[in-house]
DNA sequence: GGTGTATTCTACGTAACGTAGAACACTGAT
DNA sequence: ATCAGTGTTCTACGTTACGTAGAATACACC
């Protein structure tokens, strides 16, 4: 019982966290914000350290000793792109964003619409 | 060098070339599809029969003794459910649609309007 | 210089996936 | 009935990404 997350979650944990907070964050106060379980702090450095090599994180030195972690991309940066990516690889636009339209809520068709009368 | 393709590319692959056609393939037909790195026949049948556990594709009897795969989900749906499961990840679907609409290209903008104006 | 704290190094376990041979099953022809 | 051909299932290995974290190291301050 080595691994206790499924694949991706921790990740997944840490991109919610550091998007949540306003503040880059040090690795410690990472930890300080998981509740269940909490990983070792090694463990998060390590993994913030793969994540910066993959570029979804950047590390900031704060001057002093300890090192900050942000999100490289916001959270509406990297939806938007998910979402964009998606529409690019479909081959009929038209008919994605049909689907797509109709599957929205009220509320959020009432949003998309003003978003485009705003463009 | 067991591995050639990236993790996922032979998956993915499989998906495009299941929904670029009309009807269900065996697995020899889709061996047919490839141009470059043909798997073989073994590979392909072992990695739609995990797409298939994991939902991904149906199996279907043809009366004969082959066997015929189609892709679970159209392309169409899989999109759109990759661009709602993303914006319902941001907390800000406002900031989220607007920065969308706002990347999108002119066409797609009209194509959009549309969609939503059929709604 | 010692004590505490943060970082880096090293490393193991596992799941997912790419890959495919070997063995087996079934159908049709002779 | 037997054999050949074709398709399916079984089994299995290599690699990579990721969860996990101890050990070692560096550094700042008292």
């Amino acid at each position: 019982m080595t691994t206790s997350r499924s694949r991706g979650e921790l990740e997944s944990d840490i991109m919610n966290i550091l998007w949540a907070s306003e503040t880059p964050l040090t690795a410690k106060e990472v930890q300080a914000r998981f509740t269940d379980k909490v990983p070792a702090i090694t463990t998060l450095i390590t993994v913030l350290d793969r994540m910066k090599a993959k570029g979804q994180v950047v590390k900031e030195a704060t001057g002093g000793r300890s090192q900050t972690f942000a999100a490289a991309k916001s959270r509406i940066d990297h939806v938007t792109t998910v979402m964009n990516s998606a529409l690019q690889s479909a081959d009929d636009h038209v008919a994605a964003l049909m689907l797509f339209a109709g599957n929205l809520s009220d509320e959020d068709r009432a949003f998309l619409r003003q978003a485009i009368d705003n463009n």
